[in-house]
DNA sequence: CGTACTATTGATAGATATCAACGCTGGTGG
DNA sequence: CCACCAGCGTTGATATCTATCAATAGTACG
């Protein structure tokens, strides 16, 4: 199933005719390998990406080394929607893993965007990217290192079950503790004792980049998850699990 | 002048029948005391709020008792453009200072976004919150405390000279000690340690809810601060002591 | 005058970073 | 096929940063 329709979808129907012309859009997608770089800081691209298979990121590197992960992009996230209107990147959108990509041209887009349904989709889309911004601030200025950590998993259950992509409490990870540790403003050293901790008090279990939520009412009482934010049409039917 | 054509052209000018639209729409501000919440998380509001002088803030109370401010709100923002998509607000906005704010209705905002240039410019402000939010989680997640509350208060520097609210590399900043740690997510004690370091190496000075950067190119180097993120159309010309 | 809020200081505890090292794995070249 | 190497996860010891607790002083305000 098209992950970009699936996603859409979570906000509001849409036409046949809509759906249609999105298959059409993401019909042959670009394979990319591994930390590849599709747009860079101070790029202008012509064309916007849309990630149909595997995990990228947004990020930003700093002079001291350091850089910090801004977004984890998932299938049927635009990376850049900006670029419609800011003419300049001002980060860098990498994949983590080995991915699937769609290059739409701006002609496209537009075409995209003069259908109403989906322009509100879209819109909704870059509002609820807003909000796990805020989200992400949260976790790493106010919530403790554990805590923080087993929100960010909380928060990728449900945009994964948004686009079909996990089984039951379990999802693929394909992310490295390095660059979790980089999401949530972490050492790797650090984000490792944080993930043993996680492991022993038996909230997760993850191996081969296999994520198990073994007991999703604890995780989210425990990191003070609540989907609000992702404002899902309807919540309740999307993660059956839920508390 | 009114702050909002002043923010929105420094995207791109704007028609003068554009302008006096907006002038009118602006023409009767609210006044609200300080500490108001303007909207609450959970609320549904039917009106915009916009920002036409004063601080605010949003930001989201945890069970823990902290509290995270996701936003620094200053006279020409929008407080809450999202309501026109999503239903519920998933945070809270409120006053820090004594505010002017003008309350503007769904008809109103619609009849406003009929007009390309304002549709266009009104985009560009969402975005450019957006790429704020992505500074802020590099502030708190990858910068030294010193640093990020460095790079906060150039970024302020920028919006509010944007607005014409700086005197040369001064401004009023009305905001308490309390307040800056919970958007840096640092305690009151460390944030009053952090500017006195700042003070200590001849950076700043605050006293009075009176900002003074006393050497910005020093202070935008400290912080690694780099004003593309705000998107401006000629950032040069905005700042004239800018490096 | 008393009360609340804000800024400030000192002492201490807890969280996180840093440095160094090791084992495991997969790939690669000899 | 084996040796080597790079990337990843892991562990221990230590340093640095930040929170917590407690107290004081100044200020504004009723």
């Amino acid at each position: 199933m098209n992950p970009l329709i699936r996603k859409l979808e979570a906000f509001a129907p849409l036409p046949e005719a809509d759906q249609r012309l999105l298959e059409q859009v993401t019909r042959f997608p670009q394979v990319v390998g591994p930390k590849v770089d599709l747009v860079r800081e101070g790029d202008t691209p012509k064309a916007v990406h849309l990630l149909m298979d595997g995990f990228a990121c947004r990020h930003k590197d700093l002079p001291n080394g350091t850089r910090q992960i801004t977004a984890c992009l998932v299938p049927g996230d635009f990376c850049d929607l900006h670029v419609l209107i800011l003419k300049t990147m001002d980060h860098t959108i990498s994949t983590l893993s080995l991915c699937r990509v769609i290059e739409i041209l701006q002609p496209q887009i537009l075409e995209l965007m003069e259908r109403p349904a989906i322009a509100r989709a879209m819109w909704w889309s870059a509002l609820v990217d807003e909000a796990i911004l805020r989200e992400w601030l949260i976790n790493i200025g106010s919530r403790a290192a554990e805590q923080g950590t087993a929100h960010l998993l909380c928060e990728l259950l449900f945009r994964l079950e948004m686009v079909g992509l996990t089984d039951g409490d379990r999802y693929e990870l394909p992310i490295t503790q390095a660059e979790l540790g980089d999401t949530m403003g972490l050492t790797v050293v650090h984000t490792n004792r944080v993930l043993q901790r996680l492991r022993k008090d038996g909230l997760i279990t993850l191996t081969n980049n296999s994520l198990v939520i073994l007991d999703i009412a604890r995780l989210k009482a425990f990191s003070g998850f609540n989907p609000n934010y992702l404002h899902l049409s309807n919540p309740n039917e999307t993660v059956p699990q839920s508390l």
